[in-house]
RNA sequence: GGAGACGUGUCCGAGUGGUUGAAGGAGCACGCCUGGAAAGUGUGUAUACGGGAAACUGUAUCGCGAGUUCGAAUCUCGCCGUCUCCGCCA
């Protein structure tokens, strides 16, 4: 959520940032500065009525002490007439907080001054690439044959047990899932990020507090008995950890790394994006996260970009970096970065991972502070990025490593898996 | 799930209706003391919003929410959480 000091002292700059996400409801900007007015007078006005109405006490109290019960009395008699008028005024208070809050809620993340305009991720920048394309036989087969293949993923036994898009990874396949969230978690942590096995549900608060909520509702799975969330990232629960926290700017920056599966709905979605491992309702990540000081948020960005890269570099598959232009941007994010890998079979680029600087968004949520070396507590800076989920990967790495006689397996997780080649 | 106890500041801990935003202690910060340190000693040490150039100041906050009262950390009700015992259980 935007500040909304910071919204009435850029009112234009604001309006004009909004415009390259598409966000064009600029009414909202000049209504959340009317109601700020509104709060400010309607406080004002408590607070006066409030304060004679506590001092007055104080003196109704020595009154009382002193036995001059008259004197007492009187002052009751303005009380009660005082109050008369601060019920309203707080249920105003309340009230105009509560539409402030509401209309908050609604704006977008500002892009940062590198987004590019454009409306759809043909907008997109291409900011480099890296890796080789192979060159596939005639009989090459895309991931949902391999996987039927090589026995590593039941499609129609995940819809049995619960649904489509729900798989279940068999033998090799499951051993598979496993090497990888290991060698991945195992990269994050050498680089010093500190692991969490975060909870796979969340409160509403903490749905709140990374924005997934209230834009994103429809998108979550919702477990109504106990008002619970099922996470669709560990963005969720792990950035969470920090929530309603002041930290020490020695503390900064604050890295944390995290495996869980991750449930979406997607509601919506169809056709050739659905296949396979393309998109589905439940799959393994693992997350990046960094709290850091806001003046470094923009070179850490740039540094988990690189920490991502080499992941991927590790595992010999062909892939892009693409900057978001601001139409295909999240609603939370400053500016993101998109992995994308090359499924050779399929012969199209998968989203791999997202890599993104929230700036303050998130922690003025989350309330996420530090104190700064003059004793003033300001809002740190959020960030976070795949690293990386599994499914695409491992769609990538059957077709692209596919062979007559198996899938060869990259250096890099030969230890993870046990095996060079799936057979 | 049932019964009971409890929930105060960074931490420990006092506080059962009236200058209590909150005693006391610890920790931390800065200063004095010291050759240096420890000990000792002095000062400071919550957050949000409003007003003010600032000093400072008003309001709110003692798990959360509502209520009683001129006045609530203190009384009442609801919720959440923790602990103990019982039940159940991987």
């Amino acid at each position: 959520m935007l500040q909304v000091n910071y919204i009435r002292q850029n009112r234009d700059k604001v309006i004009e940032r909004l415009a390259i996400k598409n966000f064009t409801q600029t009414g909202l900007v000049d209504e959340i500065i009317a109601l700020d007015d509104e709060r400010k007078k309607v406080q004002a006005a408590f607070d006066n009525t409030q304060a004679r109405v506590n001092s007055a006490s104080k003196e109704i109290g020595q009154f009382m002490r002193l036995g001059q019960k008259h004197e007492a009395e009187a002052l009751k008699a303005e009380v009660a007439t005082l109050k008369t008028n601060i019920d309203p005024l707080k249920t105003e208070m309340t009230n105009v907080e509560k539409r402030l809050t509401e209309k908050l809620l609604l704006l977008p993340n500002l892009p940062s001054d590198k987004v590019p305009q454009g409306k759809t991720p043909e907008n997109n920048i291409v900011v480099r690439e890296g890796g080789v394309k192979p060159t596939l036989e005639e009989a090459a087969l895309p991931h949902w044959e391999l996987t039927t293949k090589y026995k590593l993923i039941d499609f129609e036994l995940g819809t049995k047990i619960t649904g489509s898009g729900f798989p279940v990874y068999t033998g090799k396949g499951a051993k598979l899932q496993r090497a990888l969230v290991q060698y991945f978690l195992d990269f994050n942590t050498s680089a010093g990020y500190v692991e969490y096995l975060p909870p796979f549900m969340v409160n509403e608060e903490s749905a709140y507090g990374t924005g997934q909520l209230p834009d994103k509702e429809g998108q979550m799975y919702y477990a109504a008995a106990d008002n619970f969330y099922l996470i669709p990232t560990a963005e969720v629960p792990v950035t969470n950890v920090y929530r309603d926290t002041i930290l020490k700017e020695a503390d900064l920056p604050v890295k944390m790394t995290a495996y869980s599966p991750c449930f979406r709905r997607e509601a919506g979605s169809y056709g050739k994006d659905v296949r396979g491992l393309n998109r589905l309702h439940q799959f393994e990540k693992v997350e990046i996260i960094q709290i850091v000081h806001p003046d470094k948020s923009d070179e850490v960005l740039e540094e988990m970009v690189n920490h991502v890269e080499k992941l991927l570099k590790s595992l010999d598959l062909p892939y892009r970096i693409l900057l978001l232009c601001g139409g295909d941007m999240g609603f939370t994010s400053a500016i993101t970065y998109d992995f994308e890998v090359y499924s050779a079979a399929q012969g199209r680029w998968l989203e791999v991972s997202s890599v993104s600087n929230f700036q303050d968004f998130q922690t003025n949520r989350l309330k996420c502070r530090f104190k700064d070396g003059a004793g003033k507590t300001q809002l740190t800076h959020s960030l976070n990025g795949s690293s990386l989920a599994l499914p695409r990967i491992v769609a990538s790495l059957l077709e692209n490593n596919q062979q007559a006689n198996g899938i060869m397996l990259p250096p890099a997780l030969h230890q993870y898996f046990g095996a060079e080649w799936i057979m």
